[in-house]
DNA sequence: GCGCTCCTTACGAAACACGGACGTCGGACC
DNA sequence: GGTCCGACGTCCGTGTTTCGTAAGGAGCGC
């Protein structure tokens, strides 16, 4: 319990975990940037919902620290917003005792929350806890099994050779099951893993599975890549094709 | 969006998920365990420390619900015991507040925190997902004997190298025979193993140990592989192929 | 032969996966 | 600003698979 800011890589990768701080109160955000920096994380800062995105947009972090309480967007919608782009952690900044807030922003999708006021040690200590368990695996290599290549960095998959359009969802779908060839998956599963939240109806995870079969099966009907298993969920059988 | 008490079977395993829960205050204590025998666990109790101590010994759960405040031993130390005698997943239980604390019992290897006072809601949700984190690591290691093989990661059985088509209780019921095999097993017993229910018609067994020996067996009729025990139940056999 | 246990089969009910369709929300384009 | 379009999530009807139970027959032990 000594050095308590010990410096952070990324999960998996070889470069800082980027963290974007989001508040409208410049001294709650000067003092968390201040700290998560000396942390060793790479901070970026915005006061509102919208700034927020578009950083995002730009820089990718891997790690968003965001207030519920914000001018204009709420943090709930920026949440929303910000998972529906991709898979990112969230942590929550909430008001004390905002209890129905707190499982709300647990319910969106945030991974964890923090209670203000918080000690800038509870804070650095949450951020590498989620950030430890958000993604072992880099997910930035080039993958390719059966037939079907993907390219992360690019963000473009092909079908024996052939150029796919897969929407955002369908892509880190395929990209999940490349990354996994073999295991079997459930919808559960799959919500946590590629939308980057624990709850919500798991029947979207079917509904995108059919529409990646779409695509990526020759018969949809009778897929081969993307084998659902019964009462459990879905298998990637590259051997399949 | 998803109902939150439905009963729940960590992936993976074959029982349901026995939960441990320490309050010295009886209230408290009753509320969480009601809630969470409600959800679907197996719920304990103890009211200090050293009988919490005890009572993993003995029952081993799979996850501790801890108050951080107790008579005599405090929670942080129980949950350095607990830890240095295998890896038990530990969520704390905190007073409003107690900002220190909650750092505290992070930093000693907490894998949650709630603040009283909480909704049983959210308890439930922690507990959920702190289970769901770490329970499936358990029970997924390949398993092979008397040309049969289990793979639970994938979800696939083999019988000589051939694919075996189970269903879901096939595939669970097999599993269970693989990782104990040469022991006899009543009925009952498999129900409560396998099923994860302890009441039921045990007739529900004796079909389903039909149907898996139809699928297995070369011989239905007279197995070798799970063979009957007269008046007690069933054995797997490994050998016996 | 008798009593009990186990096997086998059949059947209704429930759970599950799938396809189609719809409403909503953003972003792009005019 | 208005309109169109694509992505996404949700809902519902349908066909299929699986599950649990009941009931009669066979087998075992005595």
């Amino acid at each position: 319990m000594q050095q308590p800011y010990e410096p952070v890589k990324a999960p998996g990768a070889d470069r800082t975990a980027r963290v974007l701080v989001v508040d409208d109160d410049p001294t709650v955000s000067e003092v968390v940037a201040g700290y998560l920096d000396r942390a060793g994380y790479l901070v970026d800062r915005a006061d509102d919902g919208p700034t927020a995105l578009v950083r995002a947009e730009e820089h990718r972090p891997d790690l968003v620290v965001l207030d519920l309480m914000l001018p204009g967007m709420d943090g709930l919608e920026v949440c929303g917003r910000l998972r529906r782009r991709g898979p990112v952690p969230v942590i929550m900044l909430t008001a004390r005792g905002d209890e129905e807030d707190r499982v709300l922003g647990l319910e969106v999708g945030a991974d964890d929350y923090v209670t203000k006021p918080f000690s800038p040690r509870e804070l650095v200590l949450r951020v590498e806890s989620v950030l430890r368990r958000s993604r072992p695996d880099a997910g930035t290599r080039p993958l390719r099994a059966g037939g079907v290549a993907v390219d992360p960095t690019a963000r473009r998959a092909t079908r024996d050779g052939v150029e796919l359009s897969l929407t955002l969802r369908e892509f880190d779908l395929l990209s999940f099951f490349l990354r996994h060839p073999g295991r079997a998956f459930s919808r559960q599963d799959l919500m946590r893993e590629v939308w980057g939240w624990d709850f919500g109806d798991l029947s979207t995870v079917t509904v995108h599975v059919r529409r990646l079969r779409g695509k990526v099966e020759d018969d949809p009907a009778r897929p081969l890549l993307i084998q659902t298993v019964w009462g459990v969920g879905y298998r990637f059988e590259p051997g399949g094709e």
